[in-house]
DNA sequence: AGCACGCCGACT
DNA sequence: GTCGGCGTGCTC
């Protein structure tokens, strides 16, 4: 029986990229494939996965030093999920596999020294004879404790550092961290009142008006008996204010062995609903499916409001039936409180909500509910995909072409593709559910990776809003200037008048200015990339990311000859400004990043406006997403085409989406939609098929887009990032790293693009060059460039199928 | 990632 | 002559 285990460390880096064996003592004789060890690793103690058993004996191994479960945490499923990954997006399966841990670690290591088994005495005393005094405390303190904490050594003295390497140095002290394991407890605290209900209230009064979280502890107190964490948490208590009340006798903490869950609603709802024509035909195709036990993936095309969500919650019932797991992947968990209530009505206790505001023991304990079969479903941001669920049967990724499912830090994965290799190694079903899919999707779909499922009809018939757009050009033409058009000012007078409510986007994002002709809505775009000029400040010059040429600013627009040459930026508040003088009496509730900073905001500020506080709600694209408000009859759009001027190929897909999201909000009640969208480019496919609902239109002229300028789904894009903190040195590395890539990749179907300093070109003091690979055989270039071992390279970030390319 | 080993400048 | 800078290299 082979007792060597091949252990990868859980150390956050690349450069550590194989595993190491170690002896499996007598006494840990259970450990197997998929456990969690703690191992000796150079002088520390590190947390390991168990990735292999060998047979072979070789000598000089350090053996376990102990289990962090009982059971193994990783199945197959995961451990292969997780080298898939690895080899995929280029990091390390250490960086993998603690994807599949909450807390990314289950260890809490501190430094800790003692004295060496054999210490000398004698030695010691000699070598301290001609050091400060503080040497000598530093000294006997840790041999005296037998060992000590490197946190309680620094109070000692203020060379604590200097001195310990010293002592490691002549071996009077040797490393020994003290590790401790998390996410163990299945506790809660509970807070009570140590007082009586008029002491409290009494003692709340005379507090003064500056502690409000010791106000706000005590009220609640009085209202409640006792608090638990959860609800301190809602009410944004701190545990050092629990303290410090704790501390003057006015509450008790007691701690309880419970068991956290955090959503504790049962299941009752289980009203009949009658499904849709679209509805039982895309179960027809999905559930025989989940009942062979057989991968297959599904792309549910649904237009909004057409029931998708019904569809996964059937589906999902159905893998439930045949006691198989979930699955339910959700672009933001602040966004969509609509689709969790949902599955909560449906499934009550069976489901587990990944939250991120969840601490690493409840996080811990809702993976151990899945892990145990308590729960059945998992629900979450993207995250919520490296669950670890035994029994998968269906995975299903709501809003599939969202960017969020892109991990903008290493490991740089995209959910979806995680979740079709993790459903196509557990035999499960995956759903992916958009509107507005992905062009890779969608494309995909076509050419028969997944079965599409396309679902046209409103539930109820309901009718697609009716879209009006308005040109900008025209409105500059007739001196109109306002940045409410008259429709749309006519529109929301309507609205209003009806007692109906209205939403407005200002789709305004990032910094950069693109500039734009106000006379023939021409944008000034790089005469080789088809991307537009970005104004840089530095210079005062118009650069195209892409290629790194500059150009200067005319005087007159190319096009028309017009003198309107504007860098164009309208604000939420400017809006908001208008919008105020136009409708004095209307209540309008701002929506966008200053206004949803705070916790919750999001929630709070939707269901104001959902109960009817305010008439109109505006905002940028948060208001577009995920909810569904019958009285909300209008939309309108104050500038469609933000996004697609942005220096991105994927500006048209952004902006259709996005424009069918938001009009989607319109009449998904009983009383019809309508939409305002107002454009300097409304011959642009984009806003075209955005105003006609149709993604088929979209996706013919933006693949035609994709083909000629070889972008993909036609080839795969590969971003590497050269980061320095001297200019000079970024791009002379960025150099000779472009012309080693065009060496290594002779042969490979590919091409380079750059080196181009990268959009935000300094981040903290580091300046940063990206180089783009495009190429049809991504596996070919991710094994010349793992060749060349180019992901040990600390300066270099590689971002395979990036969604920003700048 | 840490931590040790190792080779060059400013100090008792 | 020593302390200590941070440049490679290793960790079963």
């Amino acid at each position: 029986m082979s007792n060597i285990a091949q252990v990868i460390v859980n150390i956050p880096t690349r450069s550590i990229d194989k595993p190491f064996s170690y002896l499996i003592p007598p006494h840990l004789q259970g450990v197997d494939v998929g456990w969690r060890v703690l191992v000796p690793f150079g002088n520390r103690k590190v947390e390991g996965f168990v990735i292999a058993l060998a047979a072979e004996r070789p000598e000089g191994l350090k053996t376990i030093l102990d289990v962090l479960d009982t059971y193994a945490w990783f199945n197959t499923n995961m451990i292969e999920t997780a080298k898939w990954l690895s080899t995929y997006y280029l990091c390390s399966l250490g960086e993998a596999l603690r994807l599949f841990v909450p807390g990314q670690s289950g260890i809490r290591t501190q430094k800790a020294y003692k004295a060496p088994d054999e210490a000398d005495f004698e030695q010691a005393a000699v070598i301290l004879e001609n050091k400060p005094v503080e040497y000598s405390t530093v000294l006997s303190y840790i041999y005296n404790q037998g060992s000590a904490t490197l946190t309680e050594l620094v109070k000692l003295s203020e060379n604590t550092n200097t001195i310990l390497k010293f002592f490691l140095q002549h071996k009077l002290i040797v490393h020994s961290d003290t590790v401790n394991k998390r996410g163990k407890s299945n506790t809660t605290t509970i807070v009570n009142l140590a007082v009586g209900r008029e002491v409290a209230a009494l003692t709340e009064q005379q507090l003064p008006k500056t502690c409000l979280a010791q106000r706000r502890l005590l009220h609640a107190l009085i209202d409640n008996n006792e608090l638990t964490t959860a609800q301190l948490r809602d009410l944004n208590i701190t545990p050092s204010t629990i303290k410090k009340l704790a501390s003057q006798g006015l509450i008790t903490i007691r701690t309880t062995q419970v068991f956290r869950n955090s959503y504790d609603t049962l299941c009752k709802s289980a009203t009949k609903i009658t499904l849709t024509e679209e509805q039982e035909h895309a179960l027809k195709a999905i559930i025989p499916l989940i009942c062979a036990q057989a991968h297959k993936s599904f792309l549910l095309h649904g237009v909004t409001g057409s029931g998708k969500t019904q569809v996964y919650i059937n589906a999902v019932a159905e893998a439930r039936r045949l006691n198989r797991q979930a699955i339910v992947l959700v672009p933001e968990i602040a966004l969509t409180s609509q689709i969790i209530a949902r599955f909560q009505a449906a499934f009550g206790n069976d489901i587990v909500v990944m939250h991120s505001k969840l601490s690493v023991g409840e996080r811990h304990d809702a993976w151990r509910r899945l892990q145990l079969g308590q729960a059945g479903i998992v629900i979450g941001a993207r995250s919520a995909l490296f669950a670890p669920v035994n029994n998968l049967g269906i995975i299903i990724i709501d809003e599939e072409h969202e960017f969020t499912y892109k991990q903008e830090e290493s490991p740089r994965y995209h959910a979806r593709e995680v979740a079709l290799i993790r459903a196509k190694l557990a035999g499960a079903v995956v759903i992916l559910g958009s509107a507005t899919p992905a062009v890779e999707t969608y494309y995909q779909a076509l050419n028969g990776k997944h079965t599409l499922l396309p679902m046209r009809k409103r539930i109820d018939n309901v009718p697609m809003p009716a879209v009006t757009v308005v040109d900008m050009r025209q409105e500059l033409a007739q001196r109109r200037r306002s940045v409410i058009s008259p429709p749309l000012q006519e529109m929301l007078a309507e609205t209003l008048a009806n007692k109906e409510q209205a939403v407005i986007l200002l789709n305004r994002r990032g910094y950069s200015t693109f500039v734009l002709c106000r006379e023939c809505g021409h944008v000034l775009k790089c005469r080789h990339c088809d991307i537009s000029l970005v104004y840089h400040t530095s210079g005062n010059t118009l650069r195209c990311h892409y290629c790194q040429e500059r150009h200067s600013i005319p005087d007159t627009c190319p096009e028309c000859g017009s003198r309107y040459i504007r860098y164009f930026g309208t604000g939420t508040q400017k809006v908001e400004e208008s919008l105020n003088l136009l409708f004095p009496t209307a209540k309008i509730i701002r929506m966008d990043q200053d206004t949803t900073s705070r916790k919750m905001a999001h929630d709070k500020i939707l269901s104001a406006f959902a109960n009817g506080s305010y008439d109109i709600l505006l905002g940028t694209q948060m208001v577009a997403k995920g909810h569904d408000i019958s009285n909300v009859t209008a939309v309108g759009i104050i500038s469609a085409d933000t996004a697609l001027n942005l220096p991105d190929f994927r500006a048209a897909e952004k902006t259709f989406a996005l424009l069918t999201q938001a009009a989607g909000r319109a009449g998904r009640g009983a009383k019809a939609g309508r939409v305002v969208m107002q454009t300097y480019n409304p011959e642009h496919y984009a806003v075209q098929a955005g105003a006609a609902h149709n993604y088929q239109e979209f996706f013919e002229s933006e693949i035609t887009f994709r083909r000629q300028l070889n972008y993909p789904p036609f080839t795969h894009l590969l971003k590497i990032t050269v980061q320095a903190n001297d200019e000079t040195i970024v791009h002379r590395n960025a150099n000779l790293l472009a012309s080693e890539l065009a060496q290594i990749l002779t042969g490979v179907d590919s091409s380079i693009v750059g080196p181009f300093p990268a959009s935000i070109n300094k981040i903290k003091d580091i300046f940063r060059v990206n180089i783009l690979i495009k190429t049809t055989d991504l596996p070919n270039v991710t094994l010349k460039l793992t060749d060349v071992d180019i992901i040990s390279r600390k300066d270099i970030i590689v971002d395979v199928d990036p969604i920003n390319v700048l």
